[in-house]
DNA sequence: TTAAAAAGATGATCTAAATCATTTTTTTAT
DNA sequence: ATAAAAAAATGATTTAGATCATCTTTTTAA
C-alpha cells in the first residue's frame, strides 16, 4: 500500500536511527529517492533467500526477523522498531536475505534504493562506523542468545524475553506479542510459553489484560532470568 | 611464551587472512610493531569481560571462542584457525571481550597493537570492507546456530558440526576435538555427544582412531543434518 | 450482531536428552 | 615402565518440555 511520504528530515525516528549520522543535504537526497509503504499486520516485508533491492528503514510499527523451517517452525531472531534499519546485511555482502521480515502490526517502512545506501557507505564515514558498531552489537546479542537457548531453562528465557520486550515496547503500556511469537522468540512451543506466562501471572510478576502482558515486578523476573547464568 | 617472530610479509597464513588486503608497506609496518607468543593447549588467550589491548592474529593452531557460565557450563561459539583474527569486535566497539578465547592445541598467535589496528581501519578501505564482510558472515552463521540449537535434535546438530569441523580441520586427517568440546560446540552434554558419536561409528558414518574422528560418509552425515530443516 | 477464526488455557501422555553412577581406555607425567 | 589423570564408554534413572487433545475466551469479519 502506497502512502504520502513522511519526510526524512523531520522524521520522528531520525534521532534514534543511523540517519542521525547524516547531514541535512544527505538526508534530503535520501528523502527524494526513497519510497514508502504501509505493511499490514502479518505482511511480509522481505523473504529469506531473495536478493535485496534496497535498505528498509522502519518509520513506525514493529517487524520480526525470523528463520522459517520446512516443518513450519519459526525462530524469531530479533524484533525491529521505528528508527531501525533492516536488511542491510545482505546489501553489504551481496547475498540474498538470510531471514524473513514480517510486520507484527501495521507498519510504515521506507525503502532507500541500494545505490543510495552504497553511496552513503562510501562517502559518510560516521554512518559507516555507526553501522559497523550496530552489527557488532547485534552479533554480541545473537551470541548471547545461542548460549541461553542452549543452557537456560524456558522459564528463565521467557522472563528475560519479557524484560527485553518491555524495553522494546516501552512507549506502549503492554507487550504486544502473541504467545506463539513469544515462543518462537525464545525457542520453545506455544503451549509451554502459555503455561509459563500463566505461572508468571499467578506469581504476580506480570498482569494480563485481555491477552496483553504488563510487567509489574521486573526485579522478580530478572532474578528468574539470572538463576542459571 | 616468547618466540622468534614469524614475518608477516612471508606468513603462510597471510593469503587466507585479512592481511591479504594490506599493501607490502602496511604489512611491514605491522610486522615491526607486533609481538608473538606461543599459547599452550588449554591456555587462555583472553578472558570475557576484560578490555582488549590489541588484535590477535592466529599464526598456527586453533582457538575456541566460548562463553562460560557460573555453573561451569561452556558454550563454544566458534573455532578459529591459522589466518583468523580474533578479538576485533571489542576493539571496534570499545567494549570488553564478550567471549573467552582458549587454545585447543599449542598455537602461535601474534598481537597487533590497538593503535595499529585502528590506523589500518582508517587508512585502508579494502581492509575495512573485508572486516565488515567477515562480521556479517559471522552474524549469519551465529543466527543459524540459534535456530538449530532451538529446533534441530542433537543427532542432527552433531552430524552438522562434524562436517563443519572436518572443513576447519581439512589439513589434518582427523577432527581434533574432545567429546566434551564437541558437546559444548553443539549445546549438549558430554555423555550425549559420546553416545551420538558412538552411534555414528556403528552406522559407519565415521571411523575412530584412538579418540580421533574421521568422516567416512559425509553424504550420510549431511542427510542426518538436514532431516529437520 | 453473529458466526467463524484465532488465540489462549489446561489436562494427559510421551520422549529426547539430562543426570547420575560405574567401568574401561587412552594420555600424561613421573 | 608405571601410576595417576583425563577422556571415553555405557547402563540406569529422571525430568523438562514437547506433543496431543479438548475446551474457553477473544478477535475478526461478514
Amino acid at each position: 500500500m502506497r502512502m504520502p511520504h513522511p519526510e526524512c528530515t523531520t522524521c520522528k525516528s531520525r534521532g534514534s536511527s543511523l540517519f542521525n549520522f547524516c547531514s541535512c543535504a544527505e538526508t534530503e537526497k535520501i528523502n527524494l529517492s526513497k519510497t514508502c509503504n504501509i505493511y499490514k499486520k502479518d505482511q511480509v516485508v522481505f523473504h529469506e533467500n531473495v536478493f535485496p533491492i534496497g535498505l528498509f528503514c522502519i518509520n513506525s510499527g514493529s517487524i520480526k526477523l525470523s528463520k522459517i523451517f520446512s516443518t513450519g517452525k519459526e525462530q524469531i531472531l530479533r524484533i525491529a522498531r521505528a528508527g531501525d534499519f533492516i536488511g542491510y546485511r545482505s546489501l553489504i555482502t551481496n547475498d540474498p536475505y538470510s531471514v524473513t521480515a514480517t510486520a507484527l502490526e501495521d507498519s510504515t517502512i521506507c525503502l532507500i534504493p541500494k545505490g543510495e545506501f552504497h553511496e552513503l557507505m562510501q562517502t559518510n564515514k560516521n554512518f559507516y562506523e555507526a553501522l559497523l558498531a550496530t552489527i557488532c552489537k547485534e552479533l554480541e546479542s545473537t551470541e548471547t542468545k545461542v548460549s541461553e537457548i542452549a543452557y537456560k531453562p524456558v522459564r528463565g528465557r521467557i522472563a528475560e524475553a519479557l524484560l527485553l520486550l518491555a524495553n522494546i515496547y516501552k512507549k506502549e503500556e503492554y507487550i504486544n506479542l502473541t504467545r506463539e511469537d513469544l515462543a518462537s522468540f525464545v525457542g520453545t512451543v506455544k503451549e509451554t510459553a502459555i503455561r509459563v506466562v500463566s505461572e508468571f501471572k499467578d506469581e504476580k510478576l506480570i498482569s494480563i489484560d485481555k491477552r496483553r502482558i504488563k510487567i509489574i515486578n521486573s526485579k522478580g523476573l530478572l532474578q528468574i532470568s539470572n538463576l542459571y547464568d
